[in-house]
RNA sequence: GUCGGCGUGGCGGAAUGGCAGACGCGCCAGCCUUAGGAGCUGGUGCCCGAAAGGGCGUGGAGGUUCAAAUCCUCUCGCCGACACCA
């Protein structure tokens, strides 16, 4: 098998343009996208797998007819890039620009079909001014907005994260550091105000996998509930809200708790306990997020010598804080109900608060409590609401706050808005002017992009670039000199695919409703939260502005595992990694793509493994010598092999055409290869046994070359050619087949009897179920087993198995 | 702690209620040999047995079913996500 023939096919898929998607073409659109990389310059066959399983399932569809859109870009801004550019001492720029070629370089020795004409580059200004004018879209639908926060700042990286973005307490891209919190003032985009939508749309996503669904409605978290006004004693009429998903156990609530940074606190606060409470916050001031967020450790509190009065009951009841009570959740004040809720029980405990029970469960009041009860009941001690169901007291219960003014049903989430702002060069400036009589003006959208400067230093630093003039008065005025989080960028990417070029807009929504949504997305499960969750809230804001038709991005979703080397994930940094230079070097392109996908389940991590790839490469040499010299290898029959008939070999194949085409649906690759396999040994069978180079092989033959050619794409042109077929592989149909040639004739009947294995017989497809006991009978092992007893009772699974009970 | 996933030969794995171990790697034996890390043929879960045959077997224990790797309960181990969200 030539080595040759790589770099030739892979000229000839480009000057026919074979990877080109035509926007007018009058076949069926599908839109197979893979998440674009960070240029890193460390492409390893990790990465491959997951541009492999994309390539394979888009050539299958071209065959099958589709108008296929295969596209490739780069997220090219970063972090990284600046880190690597300092520690060379070159512009991040440059080394992003070079690992690109590189990784471009390798993608194409792979053999993989990508529309480079529609390649987009995130930090390339043709691409970061419409980044800029979606900023500027959200701003003008009041979704964006600037606001001083309590904000995730990582020391390392000397910039602020999103929520998204801390991990554990610590930076995401350096796990050994703990992230600390900062008052400033930034830019978040109101990705809250989407809450709901983005909640109720997982129920559309029925094609991604569950544990993603499960993880966003997490992170969304979203709960229902009750805000409670509770007035303080002697503070006239001032009041605390409190927020409560339980307003069922109002009788029950003993105290109160508000978080150390409370507003109240102050005014809450006796003189007699002022010097404790004063210094309770200033420790929980001190505390990371990771000491104070931990479960495991004893609740801490202090009374604060106040109280407040319960609405329902009029009962007084004190007032503590405590930092397991967090001011950014809720109302940062919760009413404390012991008896039913486990933090405020351990909390009662270790303080000596009453305990009062007011949700009895099934068996009756509990009396005393050894835990919290959080199950279902029926109401106590609640005055009027006692005897009820707790699910319908919860109503009844919010109906009278609500109508006596003093509470409101509320809904609560996790999420929070998200900080876009960064404190770093290598991003898209956030295109806002600080003016001294005109405030925060937008750059005007037709002076984008607002260019980076070309001198890599911080741009707060740079004066010659911040120092400009307001775009509505004309006076001095200051540039934004924060750029936006990258994950602004890989948001909108694949909505840019369909008109990378447009110069006059974002994109051409006419050819973004054509394509979108993406059929397939193909990626890591990392990006299960932050990648997907802003990419959806972006689909719908430009959903909402008119732009784009659809209002989910993202149709099929798959998460391939990651590949791991002794034990690790593939990285240069752990020094493990194969990059796809080895691979493709080491026996070839194909050989190579068919090992990515031969090596285990795709959604599963595997472990690469070197010495798996020579069973793949005698598979490929297999199957050119017999589809160029099945003389040669009719030759070599043993003495003893297996052989198969004609009448086997139409089979194998209808067969292994339906069997492959659903499991490349499915993206199960490596099972495809398995049929593939079991195919190319039907052949050789056939072969051995004598058979006929007649038309009936030629078809085989044919077949075997078309459904493997998504895997092998090189070999197969090159098989297809020899054979002497006109025109490319890659345009040739996909086979179809007639399912009454892939049924069998004979079947193995497994014959059980009392659930036992007994014997196995040949027998003709179809027989009925008097026709298959007659033929059971018919055994001597069987008649053995039943020993005489008749069959009292028969289980008959046509044309698999039956079973006899004695 | 909560939620989710996974656990099958020497190895990667296949089978999602119906023959456990497809396909491949590795290994064993044989053939061919221009002698090679090529090709071909057969074998290869464990135990008993000369064989015929029989028994056992999908982390462990129990259950449902004519039938369980697959469904249910409990449990152990590994991995992932979230983690005081009221």
């Amino acid at each position: 098998m030539p080595q040759e023939i790589e770099p030739k096919w892979q000229e000839i898929w480009v000057e026919r343009g074979v990877m080109k998607a035509d926007d007018s073409s009058p076949k069926p659109k599908y839109y197979d996208l893979v998440m674009y990389p960070y240029p890193s310059g460390d492409l390893t066959v990790g990465h491959a797998r997951n541009y492999v399983m994309g390539d394979v399932l888009g050539r299958m569809k071209r065959m099958q007819g589709f108008e296929v859109l295969h596209p490739f870009g780069w997220d090219a801004f970063g972090l990284p890039a600046e880190n690597a550019a300092m520690k060379r001492g070159i512009h991040p720029r440059d080394w992003t620009v070079e690992n690109i070629a590189k990784g471009k370089r390798e993608l194409k020795m792979m053999g993989i079909l990508y529309d480079w004409d529609r390649e987009v580059t995130s930090c390339e200004p043709d691409y970061y001014r419409w980044t800029q004018w979606l900023f500027l879209l959200m701003l003008e639908r009041g979704l964006a907005y600037r606001a001083m926060a309590p904000v995730n700042w990582c020391p390392v990286d000397k910039t602020v994260l999103a929520n998204e973005q801390v991990i554990n307490g610590r930076c995401w891209r350096h796990l050994d550091v703990e992230v600390e919190k900062r008052d400033l003032e930034q830019w978040f985009l109101k990705i809250t105000d989407y809450a709901d939508r983005l909640l109720d749309d997982i129920a559309l996503l029925d094609k991604w996998p569950t544990k993603v669904r499960v993880m966003q409605t997490n992170w969304i978290g979203r709960s229902m509930g009750a805000e409670v006004d509770f007035s303080i004693d002697g503070l006239g009429g001032e009041k605390v809200r409190i927020y409560t998903t339980r307003p069922d156990t109002l009788f029950g609530a003993t105290f109160m708790v508000l978080a150390p940074e409370h507003p109240l606190v102050g005014r809450v606060t006796t003189d007699k306990q002022r010097a404790r409470v004063h210094a309770y916050i200033e420790k929980a001031r001190k505390e990371t997020e990771i000491e104070r967020m931990s479960t495991e450790r004893e609740k801490t509190g202090v009374p604060t010598g106040g109280f407040a009065i319960n609405p329902v009951n009029g009962e007084k009841i004190p007032i503590w804080i405590a930092d397991y009570v967090l001011l950014t959740y809720g109302t940062g004040a919760i009413m404390a109900v012991p008896a039913h809720d486990e933090r405020d029980f351990e909390f009662a405990m270790r303080f000596h608060l009453p305990v009062r029970e007011v949700i009895a469960p099934p068996g009756g009041p509990q009396g005393e409590l050894r835990s919290a009860y959080v199950g279902p009941g029926v109401m106590v001690n609640s005055a009027e609401f006692d005897g009820l169901d707790a699910a319908v007291a919860f109503e009844r219960i919010t109906d009278s706050l609500e109508a006596r003014g003093i509470g409101t049903r509320a809904v609560k989430y996790r999420l929070r808005d998200w900080l876009i702002s960064r404190q770093r060069y290598w991003g898209a400036p956030i295109p806002v002017v600080y003016c001294p009589t005109h405030g925060i003006v937008p750059v005007p959208a037709e002076r984008l992009p607002v260019l980076l400067p070309a001198e890599y230093r911080p741009l707060s630093e740079q004066p010659d670039w911040y120092r400009t003039k307001c775009p509505i008065g004309g006076e001095e005025a200051r540039r934004e000199t924060d750029t936006m989080d990258t994950f602004i960028d890989s948001s909108w990417y694949f909505l840019r695919y369909a008109s990378p070029h447009d110069e006059t807009q974002a994109f051409d929504p006419e050819l973004t409703n054509h394509w979108m949504a993406v059929d397939q997305y193909t990626g890591g499960v990392e990006h299960a939260i932050l990648h997907l969750l802003y990419s959806r809230f972006f689909t719908k804001v430009l959903h909402d502005a008119g732009l784009v038709s659809v209002s989910e991005p993202f149709m099929r979703l798959f998460n391939q595992g990651m590949v791991k080397r002794f034990g690790q994930v593939m990285s240069k940094s752990a020094g493990n990694g194969v990059s796809i230079d080895e691979l493709a070097g080491a026996q070839g392109a194909d050989a190579g793509r068919i090992y990515e996908m031969f090596i285990g389940p795709p959604e599963e991590d595997v472990e690469w493994n070197d010495a798996g790839l020579n069973g793949v490469v005698k598979f490929l040499q297999r199957v050119w010598r017999l589809v160029l010299e099945p003389e040669q290898i009719a030759a070599e029959v043993g003495p003893t092999g297996s052989r198969v008939d004609a009448s086997v070999l139409r089979r194998k194949v209808a067969q292994t055409i339906g069997r492959v085409t659903e499991h490349y649906d499915e993206l199960r690759f490596n099972t495809a290869v398995a049929f593939l396999m079991e195919l190319a040994n039907t052949m050789q069978d056939y072969l051995h046994g004598g058979g006929a180079r007649d038309d009936e092989w030629e078809s085989a033959v044919r077949t075997l070359v078309k459904l493997l050619n998504p895997l092998a794409p090189h070999v197969c042109e090159e098989m297809w050619e020899r054979l002497g077929e006109k025109g490319l592989l890659a345009d040739a149909s996909w086979p179809t087949y007639d399912p009454a040639a892939a049924a069998e004739p004979k079947v193995v009947l497994v014959v059980q009897v009392g659930g036992r294995l007994r014997d196995r017989l040949d027998v003709d497809a179809g027989l009925s179920e008097a026709q298959a006991v007659q033929a059971a009978l018919g055994s001597e092992k069987v008649r053995a087993a039943l020993d005489g007893r008749g069959p009292s009772k028969v289980i008959y699974v046509p044309d698999r198995l039956i079973n006899l009970l004695p």
